[in-house]
DNA sequence: AATATAAGGTGTATTTTTTACACTAAGGAA
DNA sequence: TTCCTTAGTGTAAAAAATACACCTTATATT
């Protein structure tokens, strides 16, 4: 790096809104700091990126390190670097938001040194954060809030299999209203991304409902986003 | 930042996107670099950014630098930080776009040493460009294609009158597609956000069409994101 | 003055999409 | 057997998107 210019070294991070849902509830993991600055407040997982270490692989790394997870697909959302965002210094965080399912074993491993504890917080009771990472994640969750309602992304953050019962309960969740039920079906169903199971849900004290499982490839073929000027 | 860890330091620049909309044609502003890498290359106008330099503000600087203009709405749209983007080391980009006036004077003033010229080129004939951005260009220029197809964000390339033809034509130009005469009307006056007024446009040798202004007062009443689901 | 040229400006019928809305069916628990 | 809880379903009305063609107006040309 001989020839760029030193005095514009500078830091970056990347942090990391990992959403999940359980119980009917979103949430989003976040970390107790460990270590000054901000020491026992919470915030987003995140860490420095390597020198030798591509943004993309840096936002995987801190997923694994964070709940154990590897090859989940990651949007990166936002940078952000406002001169006074780290107390220390200049440092630019470059966010992500990560979409996983929490399979029962919802336990996250111990993160590393700088973490005390990880913790699945309900996005309706995050505290005030850490740096700047309030301003992140209300910014993170706005997007997905967005994306939702024109792409289907939140198939991630059910089971494999999962009933559309569920699946409008998590629509709601995120977008913070109630919808028509055969409504949502009609139209969920009329993009013909799911793929219908010969199989029920099990160990519920009332009618059990049909299984659909995301079909990647009926997506692919189906899921062409419709732009407002066709002609 | 004496705390942070120093064998992270890294380097970072904003490149910018400059859209500009003249005789009908889109176009972006690339600079012919004056120095290695890539010497001779044509690219998008970027720079490092300064240690004590929000990134808005750098983005702001390198626009007034390759336009002499001031004020105008920046959005950033992605980082990019791959391992090889830069052939001599570690270096992070932050794109934005800007959407500008040409107002008749499309006159670039020269831009700083490092670049030779500044010119205009039709989006439809970017040669390949230095680094990765080409890549940025995709990308960039795919985003105002999605964005504009929900966000009226077309008023800031048009003088500040315009007829509706002349919007149209921007719109098929951004859209790469034809579009209805009657509807497009329709459905742009249908969102409220422009003002007649009670001029015409001059210079014309046939019939001189209306003039509009985009009313921005209008544009916050009447200008809500309608989702998918509203129940 | 008449004519040619070029774009401006307008309405309606059809199709598609979105919305509102309520009851019966199924399964387990008591 | 009854009760409780959720599953599952259809239709009519409204709104939005689409397809489509002709007359008007201003200027330039003869």
């Amino acid at each position: 790096m001989e020839n760029l210019p030193a005095h514009f070294d500078s830091l970056f991070t990347v942090d990391c809104i990992i959403f999940g849902f359980d119980e009917g509830e979103l949430k989003i993991l976040l970390i107790e700091r460990n270590e000054e600055p901000f020491k026992g407040w919470f915030a987003l997982p995140g860490y420095f990126v390597e020198k030798t270490e591509a943004i993309e692989s840096a936002a995987q790394r801190i997923l694994y390190e964070s709940t154990g997870l590897k090859g989940i697909y990651m949007e990166q959302f936002y940078t952000f670097g406002a001169l006074g965002r780290h107390p220390q210094g200049r440092v630019i965080t470059v966010a992500y938001y990560a979409m996983i399912r929490l399979t029962g074993q919802k336990d996250v491993k111990p993160v590393s040194d700088f973490a005390r504890q990880a913790v699945w917080v309900n996005v309706k009771d995050i505290p005030e954060l850490a740096f700047d990472h309030s301003r992140i994640f209300r910014k993170g969750f706005e997007k997905i809030r967005n994306k939702i309602s024109y792409q289907p992304i939140a198939f991630e953050l059910l089971q494999e299999k999962f009933t559309l019962t569920q699946l409008q309960n998590l629509y709601e969740v995120i977008l913070n209203k109630k919808l028509d039920k055969r409504n949502f079906r009609k139209k969920m169903l009329s993009y013909d991304i799911l793929k219908e199971l010969d199989e029920k849900q099990k160990g519920v004290s009332y009618r059990a409902a049909k299984l659909y499982k995301f079909d990647k490839r009926k997506f692919a073929k189906n899921f062409h986003k419709e732009l407002s000027f066709s002609k």
